[in-house]
DNA sequence: GCACGTACTGAACGCTCATTCAGATAGCCT
DNA sequence: AGGCTATCTGAATGAGCGTTCAGTACGTGC
C-alpha cells in the first residue's frame, strides 16, 4: 500500500495532465501552421492530439484560449531558441552569418515563416496577437542591433546608421520570408540567406 | 446592347444592375480591408453596399464568388494605377523616387498594405489569391526592374547585379510595409519612403 | 393587354462548429 | 470503505452564417 504516492503507480496516463497540455498545444501550433489561424478547429486540434474535444476545452477554456496559449508558447521558444542560437556564435561576424540562417529557417520557432503570416495577419484584427508579434519583433531587432552594434565597436562593420541598419536589415528579412513561406518559384533557404547578407555587407560597408 | 433605347426614363434605379453590382465589388474590398477575408460575412458586404444578402448573392454566386471578384477587381485596379502613375514621371530617378512614395501608401489599389497582408495569407491556402499575388507581385517587380535597368543604361544607377536589386528593394519595401500596416510606433509612411529610398542609393550606388 | 425575364428582397433552411453538460474513471484523504 | 477532486469523454445544445427560395416589382417584346 504505502506505494510510493507520488504521482500514481502504472496507471495509462502515468502523470498524464500537464504531458497531455502540452500534447494539445503542439498539436494547435500545428494546427496553425497548416490551416491557419482562421481555419484553426477544436476538432483539428483535438485531432492532432489524439484526444477529445472536451479536453481541448477543458484545458484551455476556449478555442481562443487555446490560440493564445499556443502563441505565448511561441514567443517563449521563439526567444530561447534566438538567445541559446547567437550564444554560440563567437564574434559578431559569425553571429551575423548565423542570423542570416536563422531567417532561412532553422530551430523550431525561429524561421516558420508560414505561422508568422499568419500571427501578422491576426495582429491586424486581435490585440493579443498584435503585443505577441510586437514582442517578437522588438526581440528579434534588439538581437540584430546588438550583433551590429558589436561588430561596429570591433571594426567589422561601419554602418552608417545603426538604426537603419537595423530596421532595413529586419525588414528585408521579413521581406524575404514571405516569398519563402508563398513557396515563390525563384526563393530557397539558401537564396534567402544569401541575398540577405550581401545586403548586410552593403548595408553595413563591410571590408570584402 | 449596343442598341440605344438605354436605360429607360427615371425608374429608382436608373441603369442599376451594373452600378449596384460595381458597389457591391467596393463594398467587398472594404469590408475585406476592415474585417479581412476571414471575418468578412455576406451580411457585412450586404450593409456595406446598402443592399439585401439576398442580391450579393445574386450578383455573385457564393461569398466566395464575390471575394474572388473583389481579388480580381484589386489586381486590375493595381496594374491600371501602376502603369499610369509612373508613365507621369520622367527619368529614371524620378521615377523610382515615386515608386518609394508609391509605396508609402497613394493611389487606391497600391499601397493598401493590410489587403496585401490579407491576400498573402489567403494565399498560403487558396490557390485563386495565391495566383492573383504571384500576378501582382510579377506586375510589381517588373515595373521596379525596368526602372532600374533604364537608369543603369542611362548611367544614374550602377547596381552590381540586377537581378538581386531588384528582389531585395521589392522585398524591402514589402517587409517595411508590414510595420506600417500593423501600425508600429515608429514606423510612418515618410519614414518607409526615406528608408527605402537610402536603401536604393546604396543598392545602385547612386552617384549623390 | 399579357407573358416573360431581370433585378431584387426577406424569410426560412440546414449545416458547421464552439461550448455545455451529464457522466465515467481513478487517485487521494479520513 | 466512502466521499472528493481532477481528468477526461461523447453527446446534446444552440448560435451564427451561407445559401435557397418563394415572391414582388418592373421593364420589354408580342
Amino acid at each position: 500500500m504505502a506505494k510510493g504516492t507520488l504521482s500514481s503507480s502504472g496507471s495509462l496516463s502515468a502523470k498524464a495532465p500537464e504531458e497531455r497540455r502540452e500534447r494539445i498545444l503542439r498539436a494547435t501550433v500545428d494546427v496553425v501552421r497548416t490551416r491557419g489561424f482562421a481555419g484553426a478547429r477544436v476538432s483539428d486540434i483535438a485531432e492532432a492530439a489524439g484526444t477529445s474535444q472536451g479536453l481541448v476545452l477543458y484545458h484551455f477554456r476556449s478555442l481562443a484560449g487555446a490560440l493564445d496559449a499556443a502563441l505565448t508558447l511561441l514567443e517563449d521558444e521563439f526567444y530561447d531558441d534566438l538567445a541559446r542560437d547567437l550564444q554560440e556564435q563567437v564574434g559578431p561576424v559569425e553571429r551575423l552569418r548565423h542570423m542570416a540562417d536563422l531567417g532561412a529557417g532553422h530551430g523550431p520557432a525561429v524561421g516558420d515563416w508560414r505561422l508568422w503570416l499568419e500571427l501578422w495577419v491576426r495582429a491586424l484584427h486581435d490585440p493579443d496577437a498584435r503585443e505577441t508579434r510586437e514582442s517578437l519583433d522588438r526581440r528579434w531587432r534588439a538581437a540584430l542591433r546588438e550583433v551590429i552594434a558589436e561588430g561596429a565597436a570591433a571594426g567589422d562593420f561601419d554602418p552608417i546608421d545603426i538604426d537603419s541598419a537595423v530596421i532595413r536589415l529586419a525588414s528585408l528579412m521579413d521581406g524575404l520570408a514571405i516569398q519563402l513561406a508563398l513557396e515563390d518559384a525563384d526563393m530557397t533557404t539558401q537564396r534567402l540567406a544569401d541575398l540577405w547578407w550581401d545586403a548586410a555587407v552593403l548595408e553595413l560597408r563591410m571590408p570584402r
